[in-house]
This record gives structure tokens, C-alpha cells and sequence, in this order.
DNA sequence: GATCTGATATTGGTCAACCAATTGCGAGGA
DNA sequence: TCCTCGCAATTGGTTGACCAATATCAGATC
């Protein structure tokens, strides 16, 4: 998993590599010398340049294409494409967890209107369990779980798959920078009055309710995350 | 952009390898062989394994580290992937709708709280040429950049990423039930209207403003859509 | 009993060499 | 003139080997 931290150890080679497209001033579709040349210039191996150049390739600064050669790609679509893991270096945790503040209120109402009997029952068993957890790990677990269970009880795949990748940037960020000074969530959590809260307006079905619930619960951890940074 | 559909020239190392976990039924967090002792099963090399290992670490399916080993992702198939191909297939035209209406007002409220005074000038920019548009398809081009300019200006590389996605899933679903009368969207167009009041809104800064009026601009949208099928 | 230390196992990274697949182009022929 | 063929250039991929970094555990030491 990539966290902010390992972020800042890159590798020597895709740094070289950066460096010597932009030091040449490289235009857009410009063709970069054959491989069997660049290790001369970066001094590096075929095996390491082409390690480098697969990530380039991967965060679409360049573009190859076997018997034409390697060419740097227009870099303004290179950032923008949707591509998850170019969030992740990108992203800082406050605006990961201003992004959560929009979007998990508005699943939870959307929960609230939408949720079946069974995802109720889903949802609680989630809620239920993060209470009982004996460590951090379990308790995680279970909070992914319960969160993931509201998005499913919209009812609203393209909802739960947005919250999916939500959930999957926030893993990737803001992970192990939480210290934690027990070695299980105490019963007095905080989120545990919260996740009630959260579960008894979507079983009440007052969506207004869910919304502000989960509002102030993500509104809570957020606090939490960034007063002990 | 629905990138997933594009995934016939694989790696039949990458397969292999997922056949093999998937074959032997290793549940998450399970210990996957040692690298030396995989490339047996596999019947390649380790340089080989290693570029597979390193395709699905970039997929979440699995997890390794020096030292300990490699290890199945405990969200290890369809969580992660985002796959909107999939979700193209299953969500229907008001799920759709009722998914805009969750993400894009809340998008709308970050968007006033950040927006630069460049990305106001952007947003006003789309909205005038979708007034001045002289075809559907014109008006259409600038309406995508009207909200994807609201989107940016929220200034969270996330909301963005996650509007188009949403946006992706938009236009794949329900483009082709629309029934136009005119040549060109009339001056009239109820749009407009709601589109000034959203500029209007994140101008003042006004998150709260922001949020209503494209709540009920995509509840036009929306009603209309429905009437019309 | 607690703590340090070293051996061992494992993934990470690199290297030089080789062959495969694709492209572009020019030579040569119809 | 136009077409075909073959060659050279280029990236793609694989191989076996080597050393580095990290984690685990047993045993020695205090």
C-alpha cells in the first residue's frame, strides 16, 4: 500500500528518467532516444530503465510502441485520467477526508431511503461487531465492513462502486499514520455512539437524519486523525 | 472513459498466477509460496513472476513485503478493481439519476467553499458557450465541462476523479433515450437558468446555495428525462 | 527471565545477455 | 510507377545470476 510517507523514496531511475525529459525540454510526442541510448545517458541498465519507463508508461507521461520507439505523451491528460493510484500520490489526507465529509453523507441517505430489511440487518451486524473486536485490525475490519454495508443498502451499484474507490484511496493514504495507544478500541469509542446514531436513522428510514449522522461521524474521525498528526 | 473494456492483451504470467490463487482457494490473508518456489508451479522464471506479482500488487489483490512473504489481499477480487464496464451493464437510467443527485450537489457545496478565482472564470466559461451552443451536441460538450469545471473547482483531485467516473457511467447509460424537438437548445432552456443560479451560488461562495441549486438542477434534468420516456 | 546476536528465509533490486515482435525504409523487380 | 521483399532499428520479453534489505527465530549472553 502506498502511504505518504513511502511516497517520498522514489526510485533513482524513474526520478533520472523525469529529469532528463524535462532538463531537454522534451515537447509533447517528441520521440525519446532508443532505449540502448538512454542507459548511456542515465547510466543505469536496460533492466532498470525499463522499470522506469513502465512507470512513466503507467502514469502516462510516455507512450511506446515496438519498431516506432518511445514518445512523451501530452502531460496535461497524463493527470486527469481517473487512474486511482495517481490519486493516491497525489492526494493529501485532509482533502481525502473533505471528499469522504461530501460523499458518505449522501450514501447514508441515500441508505436510508433505499435499504431493504436484509442490509439493515447487514448493516448491524457490521456496527455489532466493530463493538466486540478484540484489536485495531478486527475493529477496522468491521468499520469497513459497516460503512461498506450502507453503501450496498443504497441499493445503487454505481453508488457503492463510487464509494469502493472512496474507501480504497482512504486506505491507501491515511492508514498507519493513526496512533493508537490501546491495544483494542475501548467500548467508550466514540464511533460507537456515532455508528448507532448513523444506524438507527437508516432503520428509521429518516434519510435527513442518516445524512447528518454520518456527517458529524466522518466530521469526528476527521478531528480525531488530524489532532493527533 | 471506460478503460476496463480493453483488457484482452494480457500477461499469461498474470493469468497463470491468478489461476493459481484462484485455483487452490487461498483465503485473504493467506501466505502465497515463496517467490523462488512459485516460479515452479508457474513454470517461469522469477524475473517473469516478479512483473505479475508486481501487475497484481498494483490491482490489491495481493500484498508483500521484505522479509515476510506474499500475502492475498483480504478485498482481493472486484472491490477494488472499480470495474464501470460492470456497472454500465447492471445500474438502470433512475439509479443513475438518483446517484447524480447523492455526489454532485454535495461536489457543488465543496466546489463554493474552494473554488479559486480561476476555476470561477472556468465554470462561467462553460456555462456561456452552453447558452451560445448552436447544436445538441455542442451544448452538450459545453454542459460536460460546465460540471466538470465545478468538479475541479473543488480543488480535491478525489471529487474530481470520482465526478468522472460518475460522469463516464452518465454517458454510457443514457445518452441515446433522449428526444429533442429543436435543432439547438432554445435560449429558454430550463437549464440556464438553474445553471446561472449554481454559478451564481459557488461565486458567493455559498456552499449551502451550491448544494440546493444543483440538487435541483439535476432534478429537473432528472423529471424531465423520466417524462420523456 | 530479559536482551542482544547471528543465522536463515524471503522479497527487492540490478545486471548482462539473448531472442521475439513490430515498424520503417530502401533495394530490387514487375 | 508501383509493388514486394528483406534488412535494420526499436521496443518487448525472458533468462539465470548476484547482492541488498528486511523479518523471524533460535541460541547465547547478561
Amino acid at each position: 500500500m502506498l502511504t505518504r510517507l513511502e511516497t517520498k523514496d522514489r526510485n533513482p531511475a524513474v526520478d533520472a528518467l523525469r529529469e532528463f525529459i524535462a532538463g531537454r525540454e522534451y515537447a509533447p510526442g517528441d520521440r525519446l532516444p532508443p532505449e540502448r541510448e538512454l542507459i548511456g545517458h542515465l547510466k543505469v541498465t536496460r533492466t532498470t530503465l525499463r522499470k522506469a519507463l513502465d512507470t512513466l508508461e503507467r502514469e502516462g507521461v510516455i507512450w511506446r510502441h515496438v519498431g516506432k520507439g518511445t514518445f512523451v505523451s501530452s502531460k496535461n491528460d497524463s493527470l486527469e485520467t481517473g487512474d486511482l493510484a495517481a490519486v493516491v500520490q497525489q492526494i493529501t489526507p485532509v482533502r481525502m477526508m473533505r471528499a469522504r465529509l461530501a460523499i458518505e453523507p449522501a450514501i447514508a441517505g441515500e441508505a436510508a431511503i433505499n435499504a431493504s430489511r436484509e442490509a439493515i440487518a447487514r448493516i448491524k451486524k457490521a456496527k455489532d461487531r466493530a463493538i466486540d473486536a478484540e484489536s485495531w485490525p478486527e475493529y477496522e475490519t468491521n468499520d469497513d465492513l459497516f460503512h461498506h454495508a450502507i453503501a450496498e443498502a443504497s441499493d445503487n451499484i454505481l453508488l457503492v462502486t463510487l464509494f469502493d474507490q472512496l474507501n480504497a484511496v482512504r486506505r491507501a493514504v491515511a492508514l498507519n499514520t493513526v496512533i493508537r495507544y490501546d491495544d483494542r478500541p475501548p467500548r467508550t469509542h466514540t464511533s460507537f455512539a456515532e455508528h448507532d446514531r448513523i444506524y438507527a436513522a437508516i432503520e428509521a428510514r429518516d434519510s435527513k437524519a442518516a445524512y447528518e449522522a454520518m456527517r458529524q461521524h466522518i466530521g469526528s474521525v476527521s478531528a480525531r486523525l488530524f489532532r493527533d498528526m
